[in-house]
DNA sequence: GAAAGAGTTGCGACTCAGTCGCAACTAGTC
DNA sequence: GACTAGTTGCGACTGAGTCGCAACTCTTTC
């Protein structure tokens, strides 16, 4: 996953750093994670890895998949659900950020701020709380959509998701 | 889940407003995710509700937490999956708020914070994204566990999470 | 109060993400 | 090159959530 204002870092140079071994089967995953135009979830991260190595196991991606968590250098997210059960992942950055995901054409935007700097640290500060993860996922409608919306049929209002007209 | 900051609505009013049918079965499903003392699980919400009516099926909890969520009247919370991959559910309340999950003792606590409608007014206002849901879920450990902290004694290392080991 | 019909429920079978134990394999060390 | 702790592949399993269908029930209408 690249962007121009996160920074990520190097995968498999932090995991040399701390002494863990570095199979051929971690190789593949890290660089597919790291290559990913766009955030993977595990059965998509296997399939791609497997176009390089077509041995390699579900089970070896799940386990990889919760290293790289255990070792906080990826994120898990779920991206509002937006595609069943699925969870999806990314490496870490050097900032936090969040996802924006609109329900209607389902694209995944990611936004930095400080505000959110400051709001985690006045968690910190008033809860005594001492912030390891943070998880911010917000749901709606994208300018895009925004600027083509027109009201929905089946409800006729104007904010209804047409992805799922249930939604309104 | 009742707390003293947060007002919740009455779900049943609302289901009748809006005109959908009211069975004993969603009285019971609602009533129980109202009354309940945490946020509750699909499972859970099952095993209250047939303390009621022994009769509730599985699948009518699912379909009533689905319209629920459809109708915007419950939140969908992951908790940082401290308990699997399960999902709990709460009334939604007036105001957006955060959650914050304790990776050493479990606990969840509630927050509410200016600094976090500033920042939704931003996303807003800079992205032009018209925000519908919003989930915020911070891990970490809680004041008490920080007050209670010793070293790991796998790892040494103060910051360690004692209910995983490997989070070190 | 009874009839009608749309909406809801229970059932059971299913899907799919994720886990686990175990034997075979291999990266890194000596 | 041999050794071994750590890793992988396999296949069976678990558990959350879904779906189609027949039976039921809430609400409306008369």
């Amino acid at each position: 996953m690249k962007t121009d204002t996160l920074e990520r870092r190097s995968l498999l140079q932090e995991l040399g750093l701390r002494g863990i071994r570095i199979t051929g089967q971690r190789k593949i995953l890290i660089e597919t994670i790291q290559e990913a135009a766009r955030h993977l979830d595990a059965a998509t991260l296997l399939e791609l890895a497997r176009k390089r190595d077509e041995r390699i196991n579900r089970a070896t991606v799940y386990r990889t998949i919760e290293l790289l968590k255990k070792l906080r250098l990826i994120d898990e997210l779920d991206l509002m659900h937006l595609n069943g059960e699925k969870h999806f992942y990314e490496a870490k950055t050097n900032i936090d950020h969040m996802h924006l995901a609109c329900f209607q054409c389902g694209r995944i935007e990611e936004f930095t701020s400080p505000l959110f700097e400051r709001l985690k640290a006045e968690i910190s500060r008033q809860k005594g709380f001492r912030i390891r993860v943070t998880r911010l996922e917000i749901g709606g409608r994208c300018s895009q959509c925004c600027a083509l919306a027109t009201s929905c049929a089946e409800c006729g209002e104007e904010t209804c998701c047409k992805r799922d007209a249930a939604n309104c």
